[in-house]
DNA sequence: AGGGGTACCTGCGGGC
DNA sequence: TGCCCGCAGGTACCCC
């Protein structure tokens, strides 16, 4: 699922949803999907929920963390009353056989992390070990991610400039459907050399960036397939009724008709109009 | 250093 | 129906 628009829509609810609570219990159901001791979470309070790049970092009382990544396909799901929701059908079956973690709070609300292909993680951690990440600024912050910033880092490199856009050590947050998405609204061929970019077209394309992630994050993210994300009361995001090219191949496209093509940049699948994108 | 390929997992849909 | 292949929103690691 998650790139910034998701994650960063997860984190300001659960940041609404848990700030006060504290840690009950914690059901480890994948060993392989928490790293360290589960138990050092019993009994803390949870001070704030932040987001760096595509992690979520769940901040306690004792100044430590558990900090969280989705991978492909991670959810966290909370819920309170959740009995009576079932009830109602107002959410699907929790715990289910994707669920690797329950964390349960002291008002007997859950939080549950929920991932199909076991890629993701929840990991303990202190504020030395997060600073140690190798990231880029953030995406979707027009001071940090400036046009200078990102001529430089363009200029710097011969791969294709939708790899350049992927690579978190050099921006942050971006994943595949935004880079695409970014690249259509930029007019820009996802294969064209980064180097090869006109100053007039490197503003364009921060611009569209910051300008798609704000739109997703309003949108609240892209739901696009069945078993990734979902907001952390398990609906939907609704940027997928606003995607232009990402996942449409063999489609016509919005702006021009023409059938929007697919090809494979780094082993990840590539969308691009032909005549938007020339 | 940089680029390419593979691995981690599971499920789904399409073609034969 | 069954099997095999390719595909999936991310990243780490290996090798040349």
């Amino acid at each position: 699922m998650p790139e910034l628009p998701e994650v960063e829509t997860i984190r300001l609810q659960l940041n609404q949803a848990l700030k006060g609570l504290k840690v009950r219990e914690v059901q480890v159901l994948s060993p392989k999907n928490f790293i360290g001791n589960a138990k050092d979470l019993i009994g803390q309070k949870i001070t704030g929920v932040e987001r760096r790049a595509k992690m979520i970092i769940i901040r306690l009382a004792d100044g430590n963390c558990l900090a969280i990544h989705l991978k492909l396909t991670g959810q966290l799901i909370y819920a309170a009353r959740l009995r009576q929701k079932l009830r109602r059908g107002e959410v699907g079956q929790l715990p289910n056989k994707f669920t690797r973690v329950i964390i349960e709070f002291n008002d007997n609300s859950r939080l549950f992390f929920n991932d199909l292909r076991k890629f993701g993680w929840m990991r303990m951690a202190c504020e030395k070990e997060l600073q140690t990440e190798k990231l880029g600024p953030e995406a979707n912050n027009e001071k940090t991610f400036s046009l200078e910033y990102f001529r430089r880092i363009l200029s710097r490199s011969r791969k294709p400039v939708k790899l350049v856009l992927l690579d978190q050590e050099k921006i942050a947050g971006i994943g595949n459907i935004y880079a695409n998405e970014a690249l259509f609204l930029a007019g820009i061929l996802p294969s064209r050399p980064a180097n090869s970019l006109k100053l007039k077209e490197i503003a364009k394309l921060r611009e569209v960036i910051i300008g798609v992630l704000n739109e997703a994050i309003k949108h609240r993210g892209t739901s696009d397939r069945d078993e990734a994300y979902r907001q952390i009361n398990g609906q939907k995001g609704s940027h997928q009724n606003y995607l232009w090219v990402y996942g449409r191949a063999g489609q016509k496209c919005r702006k021009c008709q023409v059938v929007i093509k697919r090809i494979k940049i780094g082993g990840r699948g590539t969308f691009f109009c032909p005549k938007c994108q020339p």
